[in-house]
DNA sequence: CGGCGCCATACCGCCCGGGTATGACGAGAG
DNA sequence: CTCTCGTCATACCCGGGCGGTATGGCGCCG
């Protein structure tokens, strides 16, 4: 199977419309059509059924889908990894992920502690959107990242464990259930009148629901402060809280693990130095 | 990059000749030179240094070997195992892959105890050479593996550690060096008219060295019970362990760990199945 | 039942990947 | 110093395949 196949057949599968696809690829959607059929026969398995409107995947689609998609980041990786190894002949520099917003304290910490290191090189520090940090990982856009769990896919990464918290909710000032001393799950996402906000997906889409739509920190914060949304969130997010706040532990929410993750087998002694601050200066339990 | 171009550069790569490579390949030298050309100038980096006999990688071709070799496998791997999706239409079947000699009782404990679960599926057992089975997790052809650590390289899998283990060395018996009630490893690898075999590497040559070139348990033990031999195993071996054979403990050998492993993202509900009667049954420290 | 939306088929042209023949170039032998 | 050999690069040709346009088949919906 080539690159090229597995591209379209990724585009077709996440329009789930060949013309569609075929305008996303900048090319015609007769050549798409043919190209998806061979790679049909050549793989020997149905990958769409076509129904009337657009075409779904079947199993082995789906199948394909999932592990084509970390195959094409995989080839990315190699060609950009390349292509980085010869752009600089000094030490390499590293470029380091992470979600704007999140963990800011500690990155602080580590970022300056790592450049009083004898051995620092050059961190490039690239905030991008939630949930973004792990497939830059993947495609060689980045050499290591902050990840956090559950919210972030782990798998396939070497991880250190940098710190474990658990999570509070976020509320406007004064409301009524901020003296509450702790609440579940089930209750701070229940309040009347807060909704909890939806985020993005990585498509850029939003998921069904009744809370306002929103798209970093501030914006959830200043809603929170009017009154109108409340949020759960890892309590290292109180530095943010100013005037109009309150802050209520929720009780059984998830912990949150916050980790530095590089891709296996990186050789670049920069990630590796980095690796070894991080774990020397928080170093938390493998919980 | 495509993964014909991958292919092409790792054939030559490997050969270090663009020649070889090319007959490797079936085809001819001159349109694999073109596409080596095409293939830097496309990265925008040379990748190998044209020396008077053959080429040598530079350190981007390095990377691009590196990293390439483990995309190529995932492009692998995601077309194989989209055709075994549709290949069976009742419960997947899963292939496990493991060592030939090695772990043996263990396996045997773990066939018979998830023969037994209510939703056990088929499993095909693989036994291939040994350092075969990461790479055959890592492109397709198997869904799970029983790995060794420090032996094998566990990088970008899930695992489980179901045992750890110290070495023994086996040695013939009556042999002077028997009687000791334990040895280094310095000691156990220098004893006179003992040498240590020489395992294939994973292209099958063998490195230099004094010891007998091998190729699985069967030989060895063997060879060691003729007196020609000594090695150091982990001490489960000790079941091969027959008539004249003698075991020392080496105390200062590295522990060896014996995981189950299964790629990331699995969604095999008999990987999952398989890996959850491991654990339950062998369950060891995380050491 | 007509029109529309969507995918497939038919056909064509051109690029590119592969083949053969040959050149360039450095190393080593004599 | 030169001849020869080994190795990779260049030149040139050919054919398959990829992408383009035009059009057909076929459910749905109005």
């Amino acid at each position: 199977m080539e690159t090229r196949e597995l591209r379209y057949f990724i585009a077709v599968a996440e329009e789930a419309h060949v013309g569609r696809a075929a305008e996303r690829l900048g090319m015609a959607q007769p050549p798409l059509s043919r190209a998806i059929a061979q790679l049909e026969r050549r793989i020997g398995a149905d990958l769409f059924v076509r129904a009337p409107r657009g075409m779904t995947l079947t199993l082995a689609g789906e199948t394909l889908l999932r592990e084509g998609r970390t195959a094409l980041a995989a080839v990315e990786a190699a060609e950009r990894r390349t292509r980085r190894t010869v752009a600089t002949p000094g030490p390499a520099p590293v470029v380091l992920t992470a979600k704007a917003g999140a963990s800011s304290e500690l990155m602080a910490k580590l970022l300056d502690a790592y450049a009083a290191e004898p051995d620092a090189v050059d961190v490039e520090v690239v905030l991008s959107p939630p949930g973004h940090q792990a497939l830059m990982l993947r495609d060689g856009r980045a050499d290591v990242a902050i990840l956090h769990r559950p919210f972030d896919d782990l798998s396939g990464f070497d991880v250190d464990v940098l710190n474990v918290e658990d999570q509070v909710l976020i509320l406007p000032a004064g409301h009524p259930a901020s003296r509450a001393t702790s609440l579940t799950v089930a209750e701070a996402t229940s309040i009347p009148g807060l909704p909890t906000p939806r985020w993005p997906r990585l498509d850029g889409t939003y998921p069904e629901g009744p809370g306002p739509e929103l798209r970093d920190l501030t914006q959830v914060l200043q809603l929170v402060r009017l009154g109108r949304a409340a949020i759960v969130m890892p309590e290292s997010a109180r530095v943010n809280v100013r005037d109009g706040l309150a802050v209520v532990p929720v009780s059984d929410a998830a912990q949150v693990t916050t980790v530095i993750a590089w891709p296996p087998q990186s050789v670049s002694s920069g990630v590796a130095s980095l690796v070894r601050t991080a774990s020397r200066l928080f170093d938390a339990p493998r919980a």
